[in-house]
DNA sequence: TATTAGCACTCTTTTTTATCGAGTGCTAAC
DNA sequence: GTTAGCACTCGATAAAAAAGAGTGCTAATA
């Protein structure tokens, strides 16, 4: 048995109804609002067939039909249209221009949330093989040092040091000298315990010092590594089947820890610039099995690059949700270069 | 009416009662559970004089009795002891010696509401008068300077400053000559329109960095006033009478948002020692009217204070709670000295 | 006078039963 | 191939009944 014009002309009704009500389809709904002209017996049995395919499912005998995860992945690879004009309301979303890219991601997630009535995600990926463009170690005072590394795409990581005896600015310059020299360029991966040890027997009785050099660069590729903001997990109370309070209660909790989030964005992660869909299981994690959890990834230029989720029932208005991620995307990518023209450019990591 | 001795302990059995099992407590409880001896009868008479003195609630006729806002009022007031022995599992939460202050209050959320099974907030509050001790900036490459702020506590600020066209080192000296004899030993508050253009003024045509500097300095200021974070908002699934859909759903869009928090914590909060009980409408926030907060303040040297929260139903275990906070205070004050001994101590700000 | 046993009464909760209605599947007719 | 018709299923809603917990009051008791 094969899908015929009709049968995805009727199993299209089904999801479209379905996305709008929540409400199981029943046979006569269909042959009420499709211009198909079909009595509700004859929608019966192509919907039978339909069930025998796997595309929609009976949650109980005597109840409509609602679409399975097999079908919404019909309808997203081929019935949905995009909804490119209709995105009025994000078009353009006022992000104040602060420089810090954390508070832009946490209140993009705010607006995104607001506006799609769906939970969502926003993370940061900083690209690991940052090489180090700078470091320097500087005298606060007599017994406080403050070292600094700079590390491509302007990443800085900074800590303070404070010190049992003084040291003194000849000592201070040739650190500096060994450090810069001997790290400058190199990326995280290209410091072996060779460099280490280099390192170690130049610096003499300041060992110590660059040993917090060192633990700086690695704090600051393991720690920026990716970062995850959430907002709008309340919503998920607006949707009957996600907020049963089982569901709810590991929802919200998968939201708020963001752990699992985080593992199954960096699995998905791939750089490339489609926009996915992942309906029920196929996202891998246990307790998205009621939710589909769609993901776009954007580019901030200077290698930032990260990925936008929204979270969703299964029943979620995807076109709408797909148009504006696509918004987000394009958005996104002129947002931190608009002010490079003002002649000075400033980024910080606080 | 008086309350007399025996009414108290009365009144006590019920809330003890009550806290355990959430559930309304008939007289005949009562007079098992009680040394008293006393029949149920005569209970029911105590009971009746304890509702018409507003200590408890009956929710319906034929229902037993729960405290009122004023019982619970009354119980941690006079009734409650502090339970200064029993905190075993909390004596001494392993927290990673990393030196980040705000993963490690983060950490620090996560383990209480697990061990309380509450929810749980701490705030960070930096002291604003925070004298700026070191400013500079260097070259980090031919079209790149790096500026950076250091402040009272260990506040580190830094930003990366594009350039439109090159600097010469001589130039670069002079201003951090400059802007360490114009801001250094001042606090925010000290840098006033006369300071801001007398430095602006000295630098010439590079205004611009100078400017950069200063909003470095403000941003600091602004931003890292008051973070809030927050823990284990499921944890109300755990209670019945704070999950119902509505309550719930208000709830944990409270502690997501946190706004509505900072406000109450910043408001609250008197940098006095004393672990501070709101119970239902004494903490002002209206979503929160069915729950009590439990407060304390914590204090980690270099004056950075903050608040921890614990956040229940009012029937929580206001023993253990309380008994837990003091604890981690204690804890907390020794925290971030313990590594100072190694010769080497480490702060930094991200 | 304080306490208690006894009992009728109230009100929630749980269980049971009945009813409704949407929707199906099947058969037979068109 | 399509459709009308009909018996049947099963959830949802409603109504009724039963169970239970706890009270308030009265009258008896120590």
């Amino acid at each position: 048995m094969e899908l015929d014009e009709r049968k995805i002309k009727i199993l299209d009704t089904i999801i479209r109804t379905y996305l709008e009500t929540g409400e199981p389809v029943g046979s006569r709904t269909i042959s009420k609002y499709t211009d198909l002209n079909l009595s509700s017996a004859t929608i019966r049995n192509e919907m039978s067939d339909l069930e025998e395919l796997g595309y929609i499912i009976q949650p109980h005998t005597s109840a409509g039909r609602i679409p399975s995860d097999k079908g919404y992945r019909f309808y997203v690879d081929h019935l949905m249209q995009a909804k490119d004009k209709e995105i009025s309301d994000m078009k353009d979303f006022v992000i104040e221009h602060t420089e810090r890219i954390d508070s832009v991601l946490k209140q993009l997630a705010q607006i995104l949330s607001y506006t799609t009535n769906y939970a969502t995600l926003i993370t940061s990926q900083v690209n690991r093989d940052n090489a180090i463009k700078f470091v320097q170690i500087s005298k606060v005072d007599e017994d406080q040092l403050l070292a600094v590394v700079v590390m491509g795409k302007n990443v800085v990581k900074n800590k303070v040091i404070n010190l049992v005896e003084p040291i003194d600015n000849e000592t201070l310059m040739k650190l500096n000298f060994i450090l810069n020299n001997g790290l400058n360029g190199k990326s995280p991966a290209d410091i072996s315990l060779g460099v280490i040890s280099g390192l170690k027997e130049q610096a003499g009785e300041h060992v110590d010092i660059v040993s917090v050099v060192l633990d700086a660069i690695a704090e600051t590729i393991s720690q920026e590594d990716l970062e995850v903001y959430t907002s709008g997990a309340t919503n998920i109370f607006k949707y009957p089947e996600l907020s049963s309070s089982e569901n709810a209660s590991n929802l919200i909790y998968a939201l708020e820890e963001k752990k699992e989030l985080a593992e199954f964005v960096s699995e998905n992660f791939d750089g490339d610039d489609e926009i996915k869909v992942y309906i029920g299981d196929e996202s891998d994690i246990k307790t998205m099995k009621d939710c589909s959890v769609v993901t776009a990834t954007y580019d901030l230029g200077d290698g930032m690059k990260g990925t936008v989720g929204i979270i969703g029932p299964k029943r979620m208005d995807y076109e709408k949700v797909m148009s504006n991620l696509k918004e987000i995307k394009k958005q996104m990518s002129g947002l931190f270069n608009s002010n490079k023209t003002k002649g000075i450019e400033v980024k910080s990591d606080g």
